[in-house]
DNA sequence: TGACTTTTTATACGTACGTTCAGATAGTTT
DNA sequence: AAACTATCTGAACGTACGTATAAAAAGTCA
């Protein structure tokens, strides 16, 4: 990001131009949210966001700077909210004297399903997005400081549920449990192409289905051979 | 493709001309394979493959066609035997009287995880475009046709041997299994960044608990609840 | 050898890309 | 009102894109 002023420090809540400059900002950012979301990184012009913002060519460099500091912006902006959500549903768990492994999984995949199938349809753009950048290696350095830290955490308790069960086999798990959770909203027409005739679902709608796939496959991945 | 002359009916074996022709062809072919398993439709330009391929632009584009052709051609190029691979460990699965969810899922899984660890990098580019497509509903169209008909041969012994599960639920564990199996190759560093310290294994590596996972998951899935 | 086909080269075309910026506009403060 | 700051416009920069093609080269065959 470039020319923006700071305005952090006293933030004069009179200036209408700061307002109107945020106001542009989020703007910005939706709109860009939408076009990663639907199309990927790559194939996304600056121009297309400008059109689909409804703001000219300079106001992106402006308020969003380069290409690659808005799709960090963008990815960045809602991560806080899901990761407290998740957070939060973990330490109800902990609070508990017990839980299973089953709360734990759906304590992870369901605030994601629940962003997914939100009526906003930035929140439901932020999921697909996510499910584009955390099933492709190239941008792990980013999966990784945004997510990892709280998957880390429940990969924690699922530790101490299957204490004999090695590092390598958790990480393993969690990954495959958070792909099949992405693809709940990646391969949506995929799961419509081959089931003819059904209806294309919200994501939420399969969470118990997700949640016992995961929680099955877990139990049967970490059981001792 | 445009301008390579059809040659199919007679073959003149003699003509070195052709054969200096597949020979280009087929490196083209690698070359786009490469520079797309790595990077994605959007984000290759036609240069790159052409740098990567040692030869002039203007051949991409005899041999290849469009940048579209080209991609279709790449994908369609091994389906066939990935797909027979799949089909005849079925059709093994079938002959004898009676097998489990797990080798039936094992069936499906392990050719795959096979390509993904050949010594030839090709072949572990192929397994990599697979997983970038597949997980992206936009290439759905393509998918469909080039994979689905296994995936639905699968879905039917499922079926068999789960008759009270409805058909969405079939399809949506398939997704998921698929989802779990691309993982494997698409999120390697993220599995390796999560289980810190731990060597970057083959794809084969995991056949155990991958299908373990899969397995225990569909069964999970299924079951009446 | 000379007519013929296939392949390759080198170059060009038009378009669109990401980024930048001088200057106009709008809003605030003194 | 004047000075100042934040925002926005419109246009331009140089570069790279996908594609097409005329001409050269390589190879075949009568």
């Amino acid at each position: 990001m470039s020319q923006p002023p700071e305005n952090a420090g006293n933030s004069r809540q009179t200036d209408g131009r700061l307002a109107r400059g945020e106001a542009t900002r989020d703007r910005v950012l939706d709109a860009a949210e939408l076009c990663f979301a639907a199309h990927g990184f790559a194939a996304v012009t600056i121009r297309q966001i400008a059109r689909e913002a409804g703001v000219t060519l300079g106001v992106i460099g402006f308020h969003g700077g380069t290409k690659e500091e808005l799709f960090a912006t963008v990815l960045a902006r809602r991560t806080e909210t899901l990761t407290a959500e998740r957070l939060k549903r973990l330490d109800v768990l902990r609070a508990r004297r017990a839980f299973s492994l089953r709360e734990l999984v759906d304590a992870y995949l369901t605030p994601y399903l629940e962003i997914a199938s939100r009526g906003d349809p930035q929140w439901r753009a932020y999921a697909q997005l996510i499910a584009r950048i955390v099933s492709d290696d190239q941008f792990y350095p980013r999966v990784r400081e945004l997510y990892d830290p709280t998957a880390r955490e429940y990969m924690a308790e699922i530790r101490r549920l299957r204490p004999e069960a090695s590092e390598e086999a958790l990480a393993t798990v969690l990954t495959l449990t958070v792909s099949s959770m992405l693809s709940i909203v990646a391969s949506r027409a995929r799961i419509a192409g081959l089931s003819e005739g059904s209806p294309v679902r919200q994501p939420l709608e399969y969470r118990t289905l997700l949640v016992d796939f995961c929680t099955g496959g877990i139990e049967a991945a970490l059981a001792p051979s």
